[in-house]
DNA sequence: GTCTATACACCGATAGAC
DNA sequence: GTCTATCGGTGTATAGAC
């Protein structure tokens, strides 16, 4: 039987493909870009080393694919979100969805400005195009807020962004799950309160 | 002339270890522990690669030495606050300080849970009693100022210490500066209000 | 395409002359 | 103590057999 639409060895291949990015984006969560070896790689997804440089160039490449695809799935969240939601809502939800993501063991956005992975990646044009998007998204959704007088008119549209960007890649996360004071929820929900609304009480405003 | 209290040798070479440990913390800032290299170190303090070694027996050994000074810098500045200050004042002022110092191109606390050097960390005696009295008076002025009614009773204590830790490592600081829209001291400013009020506007509340 | 084996570079640490 | 030279180990990437 001719196979027009199903090419049963390309599927195979992309099915790899697919199980070496969850493999890496497990392990770059784990212990960072630098401290990943191909060889951890090649062992998670049952490969050896030298075959994964048939489907990525290097190192580099690789962990680019992981961190694009992350972007594209939030550019999915955040179109995917209620039309009838504000802005500030949709704000509080990304960082949400990112803590959560990051809970079951996925990378965080921009682990962090040096190192070897971020400066690759600005020499990457697709993960580019994709970082350009979402941010303007981020912006658009800030200036909303702003003007809805649901957020801070006084606090920069980058502090509130960067802010963002940074509490879902923050250790703190970490940290509380090590403690095992907190489950996994109740420490998404202390971290959006903490970003939202601050450490000091509100009484004494 | 005989000199009893000032061996001129010894002089020189703590002298010598203190520019070390400058050169150490400003790369460890720039870029991280696992891609600083010992060849780094001798560059940047004008010695041999192998001269370092007569001073410190290992790149862990001399990164602890780095972590612990700034440990002990902290304490200082803890317990040099003027007594009538509150509590979450000083908590303010701690965070502005930790920023301040990475504004001059210090090591923030904590680069991340993860990398070699936090767990170097964990087998340095000094480092961890240290480290240990930090995050004791951190936990009592959380206390009191929960006491004092000016933080959230709810938010729990851990929340609040682990937040400060990160805020004081966040990259949210590299962005905006790389940025150049605001000033070194805005950045901290809009960084402390950011982390005490929160990103939402009081009038919603 | 997947494997094993290897080339090549880098880095931490040590040895030995001065 | 400081230098140069080098060892041992590790990691990215490639080559070649199957």
């Amino acid at each position: 039987m001719l196979s027009l639409k199903l090419p049963f060895k390309k599927q195979q291949f992309e099915a790899r493909e697919e199980a070496i990015l969850d493999a890496v984006n497990q392990l770059l969560s784990e212990k960072g870009f630098d401290l990943m070896t191909m060889d951890d790689v090649g062992e998670a997804v049952g490969v050896a080393k030298g075959s994964l440089y048939k489907h990525f160039s290097s190192k580099e490449k690789l962990a680019a694919a992981v961190m694009t695809r992350l972007l594209r799935q939030t550019v999915e969240v955040l179109d995917g979100m209620p039309a009838e939601w504000r802005a500030v809502r949709r704000l509080e939800e990304i960082l949400r969805w990112s803590l959560q993501h990051r809970m079951r063991g996925g990378v965080p956005h921009l682990p962090s400005t040096r190192g070897a992975l971020q400066r690759a990646l600005m020499f990457n044009l697709e993960y580019l195009a994709l970082a350009l998007k979402v941010n303007k998204k981020f912006y658009a959704l800030v200036k909303d807020a702003k003007c809805d007088g649901d957020v801070h008119g006084e606090v920069s549209d980058d502090v509130i962004v960067y802010t963002l960007y940074a509490r879902s890649c923050d250790p703190t996360v970490e940290y509380l799950r090590r403690d095992g004071k907190l489950s996994d929820e109740q420490i998404v929900e202390a971290m959006v309160e903490a970003t939202f609304h601050g450490l000091v009480g509100r009484s004494t405003e």
